[in-house]
DNA sequence: TATATGTGCAACCTTTTGGTTGCGCAAGTT
DNA sequence: AACTTGCGCAACCAAAAGGTTGCACATATA
């Protein structure tokens, strides 16, 4: 199935479940208990985080390890991309404020 | 109602909706002939993106003008900053190397 | 004043989401 | 061989999401 980063991260459960995986590969189970849900509703996450490629599986006797694919997270990073462009903007023009209030004084 | 950015950016209708008032603030008249739907679906849209703060509006006589608070994107950023870490960490890693290669040849 | 336009809101409907429980099954353990 | 453990999957359910249409109500415009 077809996935969305976007639609991924939306959930905050999901997003808690992306920034320990971050740190170190986690079976469902040692991730479970990290939330108030059973370990089947930390699973079906695990799926739809799967199917968007946000995460990788390793499989290790009978325990499969999860851990982050931190590359696609670059596709959030490029969509905010254009957003940065107008900070920078903005800060610049104040910048340039800043500057022409000193040449005036 | 509180809202979430992330859940508010989930929908692929409301991003495009923020692309374009990134640029400059519109009515949801002018926003609705971009979409193949009604413009009260957009104006739910607009609802939601007003209710996390992420749009704003001017009142111009009958008019409403929505346009993007482009800081509370910050937040998403900011989150995002814990895998750029990430990124710069393998990107420096990537670095050292390529410099060994580079010492032993 | 009568009419047209821009908008938000409410009611309604279908699909999706996020959770649950019950199960089957492979992999370890006794 | 019998039991325990880790896991995914299916069925089910309530709530939320995203769309629609109909309406009310200001604000132009004739």
């Amino acid at each position: 199935m077809r996935r969305d980063v976007f639609q991924a991260i939306a959930d905050p459960t999901r997003r808690a479940i992306i920034t320990l995986i971050a740190l170190q590969a986690m079976t469902p189970n040692a991730l479970a208990e990290h939330f108030d849900t059973s370990r089947q509703a930390v699973s079906k996450h695990l799926k739809i985080l799967t199917e968007c490629e946000l995460v990788e599986q390793t499989h290790q006797g009978r325990e499969i390890y999860y851990q982050l694919n931190v590359n696609k997270m670059k596709e959030v990073d490029k969509w905010l991309e254009q957003f940065r462009k107008i900070w920078e903007k903005r800060f610049n023009q104040l910048d340039n404020v800043l500057a022409n209030l000193k040449n005036k004084k």
